[in-house]
DNA sequence: CTTTCAGGGGTAAGCGCTTACGGCGCTCGG
DNA sequence: CCGAGCGCCGTAAGCGCTTACCCCTGAAAG
């Protein structure tokens, strides 16, 4: 009623067929770039949906061809926790650059991504993922978003590509990074650099592929390297700085020798380490040694600055649609990828820091892991 | 081969009838939750909708209800840069806290949110948008997605908001924080509290509306109270880390007196005027104070601790969504939208930095401005 | 024992777009 | 000079789902 749009709501195809003296056939050739069509013809539809300003109803295009040209990204929902009270750094980079990466692939093939949350939070799960499944062509579901027997039944109707799951599902294609290879080189790194025996391992939530991947990877280095590697009780946090902070708090309050190195399952949780070491008076890596892994933007701009691994998770997202894409185009993509993580030294190991001003890469050190 | 629809692809609602023994309008209204049901009848749809693992078709659905729910998050194509070498951290949080509040929001309205790049791209404008229009109920456009001007024509077309634009459209609803306040707050803080009146306001991008608004509310205060601001050539960058340390980089080679405190018009570029001044072997605050805007995660935990203006991005995407369905049910929703933000005093403007190991709020100082 | 009338549920008309089939007119080869 | 063939474009049949209409049945009403 109000203000709205021109006359009769949005113009269709037929409208524009009609402005143009053309059947909506036309109309449409045109639009899909088909040839067979006289240039004047052409001409005079392009001028009428110009005029117009037409813009075709996704949803009619996806019916009639089946195809809707979207893609699923499907994110844990404890990510999306609606939790106000929660600081929420969770994986924060993670995410956004997992999205970034998704989405820049997708537009690469005309493609968009759509969010999802596992919105258990609603109805049941069954009817949840209804919402999802009839909105996309294809999905990319995260870490722990379902566990792997509920893979089936969803691939089994939609390509799906698991992302840094274990790599072990005969239903859909797995991508994930190199963890093993990385922790190997930072474990190295460590050991036969540093002359470190002594470890301890922060681990995020234990039920995550990742955490247990880079947890075994880097235990079994260093013990093979004649190190040692605390895990128990205190250093188990839930990938968050501020979970990190309490980690630490409580292994510093047992007054018992501290490792030489903390390596944590990620750069939040480093990140936390650090403050807490710092809020405590020992310096970093004066007393004690912090590493990460992921390598987030600000790693290199703390104090000292990070020593991590770095995974190329952008590339991540990109390979994931990518791989779903090709699937969408009939062809047979790879059923397990995985992308190489790369050791960053940077100061937090112990290593001079790179004055570099903190531009551009340091040096990377190997890593190809294996 | 196994049971359910296996034989001929995706079940569409005419099977789950066929299976039921009723017409498909019948499934329709069960579905949609039509009273008028026969419980049996009711029970015998759902139980083929079970077998088959039906699930709507959305295309067909946006297709009849002339609604996809669906919104569109459009960021401008510089976040989404595909330049492999930029190191790409440019308001990383930002997007990410954004989308993660647009998706909450959307999820409590059985909404999705696809992202979007401006994706000049790939074809001309025009084009970029039409993939857009056509899968959308709605948009959301950030801050110079596109200029005032070109808005008209899309708000005609579909409901749509700006965020953190200036808030002078009358085509489209803004959503955006309370820059002025919160650099009101900052500048009476530093003045009154630290008694700096030599201040440096370190810019980001010039065309940016949020840059612009923090700059003069922040100069505009800190004249009033009797100081100055240098925002002259050194002092620009790009809202990044690296461009900030270069920025500072290129002050500091004036050697000229430094100023008491470098005011920085986002985070990143607080922690890359850190990094760079730490590089230089000076010392934050006792030789120069800086503080930023925005007040992510990392904030807290840098030494010192940042202070900085805490702005509710999550909330900005919340309202941005809320505001959107609000308008596809029919109802009008406010026009101009200016949430609030929040001082919070931690250690790099001189105050000394809080104990609490980092958990929790610091100190939130007033910050209601204008 | 008819008449009336809900409640239940089937029929069919789209929603806007793609595309398989032709059809028409014009150009060529014979 | 005529039929074949091809370029260009219109016709119409869906795609899967929602919904306005309308019909049927059984029960209450007369």
């Amino acid at each position: 009623m109000s203000a709205g749009q021109t006359a009769e709501g949005v113009p269709t195809i037929y409208h524009v067929a009609q402005r143009a003296g053309v059947s909506i056939a036309t109309v449409s050739r045109v639009l899909n770039g088909h040839d067979q069509i006289r240039p004047a013809t052409e001409e005079r539809v392009l001028e009428a949906v110009r005029e117009l300003g037409f813009v075709p109803n996704a949803s009619a295009q996806g019916l009639s061809k089946g195809l809707k040209r979207i893609i699923g990204l499907v994110f844990a929902n404890s990510w999306w926790e609606d939790d106000p009270t929660s600081v929420e750094e969770n994986s924060l980079l993670f995410a956004d650059e997992l999205i970034r990466g998704a989405q820049l692939a997708a537009d690469r093939h005309a493609y968009s991504v759509l969010l999802l949350s596992s919105g258990v939070t609603h109805r049941a799960h069954h009817a949840a993922f209804s919402e999802v499944f009839g909105k996309v062509d294809a999905l990319v579901l995260l870490d722990r978003v379902v566990r792997q027997e509920r893979v089936g039944p969803i691939a089994k109707r939609v390509p799906v590509v698991l992302l840094a799951g274990s790599g072990r599902s005969r239903l859909a294609t797995t991508i994930r990074v190199d963890n093993a290879g990385g922790m190997q080189a930072l474990a190295e790194h460590l050991v036969l650099v540093h002359n470190m025996k002594r470890t301890a391992f922060l681990g995020g939530l234990a039920d995550s592929p990742d955490n247990e991947a880079r947890f075994s990877a880097f235990r079994a280095a260093v013990t093979e390297l004649g190190g040692s590697c605390e895990s128990d009780e205190p250093w188990s946090a839930d990938w968050t700085s501020s979970g990190a902070v309490a980690a630490v708090g409580r292994r510093l309050a047992l007054r018992r020798r501290l490792p030489e190195v903390i390596v944590c399952a990620n750069d939040q949780m480093a990140i936390g380490a650090m403050h807490a070491l710092a809020m405590a008076g020992l310096s970093v890596p004066g007393d004690v040694a912090v590493v990460g892994f992921d390598d987030i933007p600000v790693a290199r701009y703390l104090s000292p600055p990070l020593t991590t691994v770095r995974q190329p998770i952008r590339q991540l997202g990109a390979a994931a649609v990518e791989s779903l894409v090709m699937r969408l185009q009939g062809h047979e993509p790879a059923r397990d990828v995985v992308l190489p993580t790369e050791l960053v030294v940077r100061g937090s190991c112990g290593c001079p820091a790179t004055p570099g001003l903190g531009l551009g890469a340091e040096a990377p050190a190997g890593g190809k892991g294996r």
